[in-house]
DNA sequence: CCGCTCATGTAACTGGTTACATGATTTA
DNA sequence: TAAATCATGTAACCAGTTACATGAGCGG
């Protein structure tokens, strides 16, 4: 019973709220989500699945529809389990952690740059998190029809997370020498 | 020209800052950080800082203070200019997104606990987020009499991070099925 | 009929990780 | 003198990525 990634879990997840379902759907649920976490690629969600299905965790069916080829996966009682078992309680201790924001890794090292650079920087910073909140709040909307229970919940952790980095460099900006 | 990774330039960002140095320092640095985002193991560490002087981003020489066998690394002129490309403006797409949390990830398919069990994994995770800031705390004091000039930026970051998703996940429990 | 999206998959690579090995120095 | 820490390094592994290849079905 070796540890599975927190992708493997993840896809676990996607597949059951909206399973039975595809590689294919899973890949572009993965890719158009706002975090960048995970790529979607076709090299990491193919051998996954099939892992998952030798580990009885999913299993899968062609689709009878008719069309084209496409390999419908549903999950198993032993795959509710593992998942259960992941979402905790207990939660791993590497589960909560200071998040890595590649904002705060640069900014820790701003007064290299010259003062009106430090600036220009701290507004390209606030306006490209203007950016990311757009499109958290597109992707929102896309999904608000969607049966997530908890979709208003997960929705305004985007939306926090975006905000507070936003208020976070106008603090900053504050600080900075003039 | 290649791209280079995060890690690589903010190791030539700690170099910058704390240089000359060894890469044992750099590792100490990483492994004491409040983020887990790297480990700071031997294997990353040491091929690292030689790719690095192989680039002429950074130079060592071995310590004359005597003792043990140490390399001590120092940041190039050719080292600054890619420090200061990396931090920008401009910044990369990628380096400003939704930041990547377990914790999200996992209350995404907090309905598939019964309800009791849900109460539990959010006072869990509070109390999770409670040790991180205290961690984070008690790293600032170590690190109050750094000359970090934005050092209390720096700061104020991780502490929001924490903060921001203990406040969430307060509001979330007032959104749970009763 | 051309190009786009659906759908599945593989091969090569990469940027890290864990675990291990070695030896000098410091501290209990 | 034993254990912990300083300090360097390697080897095997791993979970992802990019890039590529294939082919069916659909819209202009």
């Amino acid at each position: 019973m070796k540890p599975r990634s927190e992708l493997e879990c993840f896809v676990l997840g996607l597949v059951w709220r909206h399973g039975p379902c595809t590689p294919y759907t899973i890949r572009r649920h993965l890719q158009e989500s706002p975090s960048t976490q995970w790529s979607g690629s076709a090299g990491a969600i193919y051998p996954l699945v099939r892992r998952l299905e030798a580990q009885r965790l999913l299993r899968s069916r062609t689709a009878e529809t008719g069309q084209r080829p496409a390999r419908l996966y549903s999950i198993t009682p032993r795959g509710l389990a593992t998942l259960r078992a992941w979402i905790g309680p207990p939660l791993p201790r590497d589960a909560v952690t200071v998040t890595y924001d590649p904002l705060r890794s640069r900014i820790r090292f701003l007064d290299l740059l010259p003062a009106a650079q430090q600036r220009a920087w701290l507004s390209a910073a606030r306006s490209a998190l203007e950016e990311v909140l757009a499109r958290v709040r597109q992707w929102e909307e896309l999904h608000a029809d969607d049966d997530e229970p908890l979709g208003s919940i997960l929705t305004r952790s985007g939306e926090l997370d975006v905000e507070y980095r936003s208020c976070w460099l106008r603090e900053a900006e504050t600080q900075l020498p003039l």
